[in-house]
DNA sequence: ATAGATGCAAACTCTTTGCAGGTCG
DNA sequence: CGACCTGCAAAGAGTTTGCATCTAT
């Protein structure tokens, strides 16, 4: 029995359960910087819970998202989702299409720069770069990952 | 006929023709800096053209992102389509949703310090910046317009 | 005991594709 | 004519939901 677990004080505090598919959920998540997609995880869980739903993937992902647990970023071909939920940004690998955690630039100026300009109040900023990652600079042509 | 149009020369080079529903499309999206859902060029597209079809528009859509007019952008609920290809950064108002260009800092030293850090070739960069617009900082608890 | 969670299947939304017919150059 | 395009309908992919059953506290 768990009694200590990154996150449970928050889901108990909104009346929400820690169980087993939900604990496997959310250290898959965590236990990968590859942003995975709710298939990837899934895959992944059903390796130790073999009868685990897709739905039950989908709902836990959303939900954990919803409690701060889980960071969700929208990417062509679906949702990814990110235990990493400090700040930082991310680099997409425009050749293999992997998604890399970067260290955030965490420049007040920044924010300042742009509600000075436009009269908005800026809470937030991420910074998103392109490019070709160290494996594929090396390996010319090679063929996406499996997303 | 049209004899002049921005992007008519790219077209052309690849054997590609501005029919009229690729036109309105084009136009659609680019009158707007509403960053346009394809559901919501279709809804314009169909006022000058009812038979238009919903695969014209994605078609379309894809085709003029490949071609380089219009730039592709992932968003939860869908891709969204802006016909400001140049380089900008863009702000989301959390409480109305809605996505406003800001300028883009191209500061080189940023991508400069992402690739010493990883090793990576930083082709290109973008800041996404999130907080409330000016017109929700003053109407408070304002629904969600209409994406 | 009981609110919360799960599995399954069906439903939904967004997007793509096959195809026969139409159009531009 | 020949390549390109279009509308329509059907198919795909990703995600959500209804419901009966099960489970953590």
């Amino acid at each position: 029995m768990i009694t200590n677990y990154q996150g449970l004080d928050t889901l108990r505090a909104h009346g929400l359960r820690l169980t087993r598919p939900r604990q496997l959920i959310l250290d898959v998540v965590r236990a990968t910087d590859a942003h995975p997609t709710a298939a990837f995880v899934y895959q992944r869980v059903r390796r130790r819970l073999p009868r685990v739903s897709l739905a039950t993937v989908y709902r836990n992902l959303r939900m954990l998202a919803a409690e701060g647990l889980l960071a969700e970023r929208a990417d062509a071909g679906g949702m990814r989702f990110d235990g990493n939920t400090g700040p930082h940004d991310h680099f997409t690998c425009l050749a293999c299409g992997r998604i890399y955690d970067v260290p955030a630039r965490a420049e007040r100026s920044v924010r300042r720069r742009i509600a000075a300009r436009t009269g908005f109040e800026v809470l937030d900023h991420r910074t998103e770069y392109y490019g070709r990652c160290g494996a594929c600079r090396r390996q010319r042509g090679r063929s996406p990952v499996t997303r």
